[in-house]
DNA sequence: CTGAAAGCGCTTACAG
DNA sequence: CTGAAAGCGCTTACAG
């Protein structure tokens, strides 16, 4: 173990067998030099028809597959992207992964995969990691917390995207759902039906959905309501029977992300008349006893909006860090998300 | 592009400016030979803490982190395990990956990861890529088909074990739920309420289930029931108002998989008396309109449990293919389950 | 059409 | 305590 990087104890012994065969060994089995080996395996032009043969057929005798990370070390890239979860646990991270997938599969990359469960010193670990197995990109769904880390990583040249929510003190490319209109469809449609008490529910650390808080207070504004800054300082624990959100009357509120939603679902006593939007839709969300309204987005088209940024930065594009932002939708469903007459006005 | 592999487009230009710093920059920064930085970096012992001292000051002036991939290649391992899912979209696959990622990262391994939807083609592909880069072991949830292809990559020293399902016309090792309990805990629980006409629900290929449908048999034999053989020949679809279900009266059906048991709950008519037992448990399936009883395991621990058994064969660990298998629970759930008395006998 | 040499960035023996 | 040489498995110039 050394005292930088570590890694798993080393194998004992020759266990491994001989190990596998390599161009050397195809070259003095098909009688010629390595090199020629290199253009048969290459498809480069110029091998005699006959040479080629002996080649291939030394190759398949000896079941030789080309070392490509010996490959690549000597071309200089990985052909390897990193993509680093928050935490899989979220269908909605797990589909950003599926959408950058596809597009790395389309372009020939295959993917270092790790996720951090919110901790920011994993995901320094696991970037630092990649990046000293010299992937060629990054895509992080962020941590809270600093990514100044990154800095120095970035300037030597490693292409970094985040996704889903935005860096913190670094300069970096983001893609994310459009959350100011995200916010204001959510109280748009809430103030449409009659309410006028909307609260705002982010998570615990109130770090990932800080900009959406900003996003809320302005959609409150925008909508003629003014907003009780409590109301944006709810948690899934406050719909307690008595707790702060019966206290504040709330009589809707407008929910994070999809984890925050489905909380407040488990969160909230049978009985409780409670309008619920939700941004980023999820499975069952039609099917569950109190339907909910969502404003969705389509986070396979982020993963894959962010892998396309990218590689487009791989392939040389300059520029000042861009901010791409994926349209949203208003999905309405239930009738829980009407004001009954008697809590109006 | 070659004609093996292929990859990315090169990169056009010297856009990545100069490259990031060897070891050969820090010695010659140092004054010192390659060897030393070696060492200082590796933590080796002997070195003049003078010597380390300026060493390790050119390494911080220059910036530089070693390429662990160049590493990598000279200790003929690569510290790296590639994981292949079926489906991202299935929870269990993902709580499979993080098992996996647990037990990879205890011991410092990176993971490389891709999925196939089912297409064996692209298992193959992924597959196949991955041994290329030379990890030092795959872990997959196998797609219906043949596996054979995995046969010189194994015989080559890649250690490989298959999860969730079992691998076909390749001897490897597997780790998957207790199938037999799982059946009988479901069809014991089903006829305990008094169910006799149970169905079985497998997959439309029929081949990720077609060894949980031999337990299905089996256990209704146990449980003294007769089977039809067109009862295990069920699909969410055929429960649509007046389709097979209906036709052969079935009142309860033991479903093979998460995906097949919320496909159920998508074809139920309004209305439809019908007991479900589901396995493997999923998010919500408590709050759904029909809440489900279903037979479960632990995703987590079967990636754990594979990961465990990969690192020990790699380890150099002989013997023939290992079958492990991780216990199931019964959790009983809502009143659906319980045959109405004019349905009985 | 084919090959011998040098090198990608590091480590492993082996000398001083 | 420190270093020069060889090599991991491949590709990139450069010769014949």
């Amino acid at each position: 173990m050394g005292s930088i990087g570590g890694g798993p104890a080393e194998q004992s012994g020759p266990s491994r067998g001989s190990g596998r065969p390599t161009m050397k060994d195809v070259a003095s089995r098909a009688g010629v030099a390595l090199k020629t080996v290199s253009r048969v395996v290459n498809g480069e032009p110029g091998v005699t028809p006959e040479t080629t043969r002996r080649v291939l057929g030394a190759i398949e005798a000896l079941g030789f597959r080309r070392n490509e990370s010996a490959r690549l070390l000597r071309t200089g890239r990985t052909a390897t992207l990193g993509f680093i979860a928050d935490n899989w646990a979220e269908p909605d991270h797990v589909a950003v992964y599926r959408g950058l997938e596809n597009i790395a599969t389309e372009h020939g990359y295959l993917l270092y995969s790790g996720s951090t469960d919110s901790d920011a010193a994993r995901e320094e670990r696991l970037a630092l990691a990649m990046c000293a197995r010299r992937v060629d990109g990054l895509i992080i769904i962020p941590t809270p917390g600093s990514h100044e880390y990154l800095v120095s990583e970035i300037e030597a040249g490693v292409a970094t995207v985040f996704v889903l929510h935005p860096p913190e003190l670094v300069r970096a490319d983001a893609v994310l759902p459009d959350e100011r209109a995200a916010a204001r469809a959510a109280v748009s449609h809430l103030a449409g039906l009659g309410h006028q008490r909307i609260g705002f529910i982010g998570d615990a650390a109130g770090y990932q959905s800080r900009t959406l808080r900003d996003r809320y207070t302005a959609a409150m504004a925008a909508a003629g309501l003014t907003a009780d800054p409590a109301w944006s300082a709810l948690s899934p624990a406050d719909l307690a029977p008595g707790g702060r959100a019966d206290r504040l009357a709330v009589t809707a509120v407008f929910c994070a992300s999809p984890r925050q939603t489905r909380e407040v679902l488990r969160a909230l006593p049978p009985g409780r008349e409670l309008a619920i939007v939700g941004l980023g839709d999820f499975e069952l969300a039609d099917l569950v006893a109190t339907p909910v309204t969502v404003v969705s987005y389509d986070p396979v088209l982020l993963g894959y909006t962010a892998g396309e940024l990218l590689i487009r930065r791989m392939g040389g594009e300059h520029g000042p860090p861009r901010l791409v932002e994926v349209p949203v939708t208003l999905t309405v469903r239930g009738r829980a998300a009407t004001v009954l007459p008697s809590q109006r006005g």
